[in-house]
DNA sequence: GGATGTTTAAAACAATCGTTTGACCTGTCA
DNA sequence: TGACAGGTCAAACGATTGTTTTAAACATCC
């Protein structure tokens, strides 16, 4: 391939591109060449399924470049994922005026959550496509991404989900009806089971995000409001195993 | 590359009658000792980020124990998933008498399907856990795996839900309300995120399991019912501003 | 008992991993 | 100008990867 790239144009002292100025600025685009390779390839497959040879090629960078900059390739996942926090923490899918009812803040997380998941990039995917990495097989910064990307989310999401249930945030109701409402928004991140099993779904226009985001926003609701008829501590019918009878709740 | 025998005939020709006849060494014993560990080591953390060593020290066997009972780090794999596929093949979940009303079905499928994946182990959760690794970086079975364990699931749920929407399985309500169901089940497959974003989830009893399977039942029921209440094709109304003017930038 | 075939054991294999090295180039500043 | 610092480069480092090899231990058959 192209691995030897530059040294075959760049060689002679007097390559005619290779004479441009060395500027201050020059030695930050390599830097910045690998942050943008290193983002996408670490958030497409792991910080462990990704080499440092490989990402080099990907940036048109020399092999030490990591080290050199980076201190080692831990040191370049670190700031790579410190870029994708940044871009969470000011975020606008939980930040509401004061006052807004619960329910409409519950939509409007939806709105504007499920169509940064489903865009092909952009800060809030890369997050979110790190942590999945981060929770299947954890590097030493898993702690760290979890706790930025979920914690601000499950908190928001709780209290309106209490609000709504007209209850208080420990009751384990609300627990339940957020990870009901995560889990579906979270499946609009581009994933491989979408694609098997519903292989027409090749439709991301935003028309069609936007549809699904009503559709888990009107979902979710009716969920939440069935889940304020039931008790609060469901203690279990113990006759409760066999799917013919009519078990049909209650 | 294939010296050692292939992992699918190895126990064919005079194998069977001189089997079982080493009592301190036993090659069945290995076999399956290495069977054991390498179901446990992969489903957890994912084919490529096991080693062979630490299988082999895992399961008390020597090195070359993989490549000689299968042939290679793939085929030990391969008999792995083979092992877990075997369970879901013949599901539970989706096995309901004729007959059954379309609500009850999903009833069913939840209610059987939740505690399988809530389990520390067995073959459902392998499958499921080895999917989710396949998911996020892929190994040459990943269709097959892919296929395996989704299709079935979908088309069953599809029917139900097209049922109790009154529509068929084209119309794309149903694929969103198989997902929106789907998606909450997954999420109790043992992951990191339910212990990060709720810490006092640690209970894990057949109780609190049933009763979140409850939950979700009832949750989705409701939010299947609330769908059915919408046009077919939602086209996106445009009078639908977000609770804060500009924050549906774009 | 020797021949044959199967399983285990330890060592070595080539390939690849992340990292380090030292020469080399270029611009800056005394 | 000459020394220095910043940055790139090819090459090599030691460690670890999956796999292969070679020899020995064991069981079975003639």
């Amino acid at each position: 391939m192209s691995a030897g790239r530059g040294s075959s144009g760049r060689d002679g002292p007097t390559g005619r591109a290779a004479r441009r100025r060395r500027d201050a600025h020059d030695d930050a685009v390599t830097r910045q060449r690998l942050l943008r390779a290193a983002t996408r390839l670490f958030s497409e497959r792991g910080f462990g399924a990704v080499t440092v040879r490989e990402l080099c090629r990907e940036a048109r960078a020399n092999l030490a470049a990591v080290n050199y900059h980076f201190g080692g390739k831990l040191g370049l996942y670190r700031e790579v994922v410190e870029n994708a926090l940044a871009g969470v923490r000011d975020d606008p899918t939980i930040d509401v005026p004061d006052g807004t009812p619960a329910e409409e803040r519950l939509r409007h997380y939806i709105r504007t959550y499920v169509p940064r998941l489903a865009a092909p990039r952009g800060r809030a995917v890369w997050a979110q496509k790190l942590m999945r990495h981060e929770m299947t097989d954890p590097t030493p910064l898993a702690p760290w991404i979890a706790q930025e990307v979920i914690l601000p989310r499950v908190r928001f999401l709780s209290e309106a989900v209490a609000e709504l249930l007209g209850t208080d945030v420990e009751d384990e109701r609300v627990g339940r009806c957020v990870v009901s409402l995560q889990a579906q928004c979270l499946f609009y991140l581009p994933n491989r089971f979408r694609e098997v099993a519903f292989p027409g779904w090749r439709d991301t226009s935003d028309e069609a995000i936007a549809a699904a985001a009503d559709h888990i926003a009107a979902f979710t609701l009716a969920g939440i409001r069935r889940t304020k008829e039931q008790p609060p501590c469901p203690a279990r019918r113990s006759a409760d195993k066999p799917p013919h009878p009519g078990a049909s709740g209650h």
